[in-house]
RNA sequence: GCCGGCGUGGCGGAACUGGCAGACGCGCAGGACUUAAAAUCCUGUGGUGGCGACAUCGUACCGGUUCGAUUCCGGUCGCCGGCACCA
């Protein structure tokens, strides 16, 4: 009889062993094939590790162990993503310095991954608060600035009451700010920008070359909103001006009847004298500029707007003359601030046109009466009371007026992205400081390369200012410094960087994170490059996703890294929620804590319960009784010690099971189907507990299939049992194909595609005989006339009777 | 509104390329062991009818294609995710 299986003892003593044996140390030997695992390294916070974080972390450590066993040179890399706002907070409340706060928190998040097994070369830790690690962030950033890429402007900021701090557009949801649910609204202020819209065919472009899951590239696709019209002039009557419009719809050019400006447009504060309405125009700007971004939204429902009384523009193809209105549905933002309304064809335009009784012009025939809705079918429907264009399909027509714009000089086609420049200040101290001084003379100066990095200084008081300052602009002796250009007085940038900025970069330093020349050298990246798995939440996919995308393709534009793209696979998990299918969260009581799981039930346990616990991409309950059932499976491979048997081979009977069983668990390792890669090797356990015995060979080849999964009681049994050496230094089992296949199978014999009988025959039996056993196991149902018969080699026979 | 995905027992979930629906686990029921309980082991477990072999219904709903549909096609309902006065 084997011991009692004692987890706690027997998973510290793994832990230590692989530690000193370096287990998993990623070789610098860059003759050998890598593979470059991924997992988003985590913000150390306060609450300690979430079970939501093994999930991931040990779905691609069952691919890191399994490459290794099959001689890959893996690369599987942690560190920690410390700069942010709730250790800056937590800082404050406690009077404790964010850098000790982040130290504590870093090395009990350590402890708690160490004790869960996972083989990370921990040689390669990187810290994004590390002034070693953002030498490198700021490095980068002064190669943006070079090329023109960060640029400094006065521009409304999205600016969250609450933490006083400038968001970018994607940290806004539903006009709230996306960390502490304050209301955002909008502020005026110079800020630091990075244009990724420099980028967006690239980053669209690029989803081409990926192997994305579909949501992922979908997500990306969206946010950066690619969309294909034309820019048209429209001239303002007696004016030397012209009002240009962006439409995704120029085809439709002969149906406008108004035209909207944004609030903010500035023709309105050139016209101003001429504008017979100003007061009330005046107003309408002031109710719309006071309005924050989620009012704007959330009153999107009733269109509100007011006629300008004294300009009035043409319509350049049939010279109409309509009236332009002023109206907050048209953002300054996007394509030229100012529209063209085809009521007929637009479902805003035509809400507006109905409400103020503006008139309705059909363009396209083929929908319903446009008077009583607006008809947007771009697939079907041609051409009316537009003269030239007058019978051309909508594709035809967008073609040619673009042509005859075009050829006029009155416009032409045009491309537009949603997707908006990266507001890159952040007004707080825990962040890295922007390599930046403004001096007099010189304005915006790089500081030198010698120079980084630059450290944040010491302050007394971590408190964002209420006039939106951050707290290093209250340190004047950092402050003041001298121009790198013209040695003459200048000041430094005293915003800091967002906690994006570091992790837009991290997986570049994971290949040489000791280099003090580079951000990492050549032959590293070039060795390492692309990831060749990354996993990451899905809440990361419109922000970290598309920003470390970005500074990948920039730096791929330098030369600095070797690949256009840094990710060649990614997926997401799905999340774990509370046992009643709620998000977990201390205020719902529903919170596992995995050190406890750790301690009650083991390590492995937990890894094999969240690899077990449904699809992988899909969010799963939380299940204690599950989390048993798992320890149930581990205790009863514990038990197969008793019944070992010897034969280094495989016995006849569970041959073909065995390399069916290899087959399944290596393909399903791969492709995110840990679930049914368990469940078959529970189903492998069952027979082997039936037959009363399993033979060496057998259980050697089903611990290192496990072992992945559950590393450390499988290493456990292996040296009990006295295999040679350890079991991550073996090589993964191979399976013969021709193997997997049964000499005999068992066919349903169906009726008219119904199952009635089974019959056992061999594998690669003909038809006639197929057919011939299938009607005898039939026997007496076989009562009407037969019209057809099929057989499926390997999986049915159908009997067709009428 | 647009774009993606999904809908299978009491529960989590399986099912290759259209070929025996419900693998595996949980739960439940019965049994063994025990003074007893826990743990463990064995048996059963989609619904309905039948002592039974078996019959019949069943993969959100309606319809279609097919010898055969959870899988393909059309429509309806519901859920999840992304985008959203983006012209």
């Amino acid at each position: 009889m084997a011991a009692p299986y004692n987890h706690r003892a027997l998973e510290e003593k793994w832990q230590k062993i692989w530690e000193e044996e370096k287990a998993f140390a990623a070789a610098e030997d860059y003759s050998k094939p890598k593979y470059y695992a991924l997992v988003e390294f985590p913000y150390p916070s306060g609450q300690g590790l979430h079970v939501g974080h093994p999930r991931p972390y040990t779905a691609l450590d069952i691919v890191a162990r399994k490459r290794r066993m099959q001689g890959y040179n893996v690369l599987y890399p942690m560190g920690w993503d410390a700069f942010g706002l709730p250790t800056e907070n937590y800082a404050i409340k406690n009077k404790i310095h964010p850098k000790v706060v982040t130290e504590n928190n870093v090395e009990r998040f350590k402890g708690q991954l160490r004790a869960l097994g996972y083989s990370f070369d921990w040689e390669r830790e990187v810290n994004t608060t590390d002034p070693e690690y953002y030498h490198w962030t700021q490095w980068i950033f002064l190669k943006l600035f070079q090329e023109g890429l960060a640029y400094k402007t006065e521009m409304p900021i999205n600016w969250c009451t609450s933490c006083k701090v400038g968001l970018a557009n994607e940290e806004v949801v539903n006009g709230v700010c996306e960390r502490c649910g304050a209301p955002v609204v909008r502020k005026v202020k110079s800020q630091w920008m990075l244009k990724i819209t420099e980028y967006a065919e690239k980053l669209l472009e690029g989803l081409n070359d990926v192997d994305y899951i579909e949501r992922v590239k979908v997500s990306q696709k969206n946010w950066i909103g690619k969309s294909q019209g034309a820019e048209v002039d429209f001239r303002i009557a007696g004016k030397e001006d012209k009002l240009t419009v962006y439409t995704t719809r120029p085809d439709t050019l002969f149906g406008a009847t108004y035209m909207v400006v944004s609030p903010e447009h500035p023709i309105l504060e050139k016209y101003k004298s001429e504008i017979k309405n100003w007061d009330e125009i005046a107003a309408y700007q002031e109710q719309a500029a006071r309005k924050s971004d989620f009012e704007r939204s959330e009153l999107a429902k009733e269109k509100t707007g007011v006629e300008i009384d004294g300009l009035r523009a043409v319509d350049p193809v049939n010279d109409a003359e309509i009236p332009i209105w002023v109206s907050d549905y048209v953002l300054m933002s996007y394509g030229t601030g100012a529209i063209m309304a085809v009521p007929a064809h637009d479902t805003r335009d035509w809400e507006f046109a109905a409400k103020f009784g503006l008139p309705i012009i059909e363009v396209v025939a083929g929908g319903e009466d446009v008077q009583k809705e607006a008809y947007t079918d771009v697939a079907t429907g041609k051409l009316v009371n537009s003269g030239f264009l007058d019978g051309l399909e909508v594709a035809e027509a967008k073609k040619k007026i673009i042509e005859f714009l075009e050829e006029r000089k009155i416009g032409k086609g045009k491309t537009n992205f949603k997707l908006r420049d990266w507001v890159f200040s952040r007004q707080r101290y825990w962040g890295e400081p922007i390599p930046i001084v403004n001096c007099e003379k010189c304005g915006y100066v790089a500081l030198p390369e010698s120079e980084l990095p630059l450290q944040l200084p010491e302050v007394d008081s971590y408190m964002p200012t209420d006039n939106g300052e951050s707290p290093l602009a209250a340190i004047t002796d950092w402050v003041n410094t001298t121009c790198p250009c013209c040695g003459g007085p200048a000041k430094r940038e005293t915003d800091t960087m967002p906690q994006w900025a570091g992790s837009s970069w991290y997986f570049l330093r994971y290949t040489d994170p000791k280099n003090k020349e580079a951000l990492a050298s050549e032959e590293a990246l070039k060795y390492w490059l692309p990831v060749d798995w990354y996993n990451g939440g899905m809440e990361h996919t419109t922000l970290h996703l598309l920003y470390s995308r970005f500074w990948h393709k920039f730096l791929y534009d330098k030369g600095i890294v070797p690949t256009p793209e840094p990710y060649q696979k990614r997926t997401s998990h799905g999340m774990i929620l509370g046992e009643n299918g709620e998000k977990m969260s201390k205020s719902r009581g529903n919170v596992v804590n995995p050190d406890d799981i750790v301690m009650d039930y083991g390590a492995d346990t937990l890894r094999t319960y969240e690899m077990f616990i449904g699809a992988f991409d899909l969010s799963a309950s939380w299940s204690e009784n599950g989390v048993k059932g798992c320890r149930r499976f581990l205790e009863r491979v514990w038990k197969l010690q008793d019944i070992l048997v010897d034969g280094d081979g495989y016995r006849a009977e569970f041959e073909t099971r065995m390399h069916q069983l290899i087959k399944k668990v290596s393909s399903d390792y791969e492709n995110l189907k840990y679930n049914t890669a368990i469940a078959a090797m529970m189903s492998m356990l069952n027979d082997f507990s039936k037959a009363g015995s399993i033979s060496r060979g057998e259980f050697r080849t089903f611990l290192i299939l496990l072992n992945p999964v559950a590393p450390h009681i499988t290493e456990e049994i292996w040296q009990t049992c006295g295999y040679e050496g350890r079991v991550y230094q073996c090589g993964w089992p191979e399976y013969e194909e021709a193997k997997t296949v049964e000499n005999t199978v068992e066919l349903a014999v169906q009726i008219n595609g119904k199952t009635r009988a089974t019959v056992t025959l061999p594998v690669d039996v003909d038809k006639d005989t197929a057919i011939a056993a299938g009607k005898e196991a039939l026997g007496d149902k076989l009562t009407k006339t037969v019209v057809k018969e099929i057989y499926v080699p390997g999986r049915i026979i159908n009997i067709v009777m009428k």
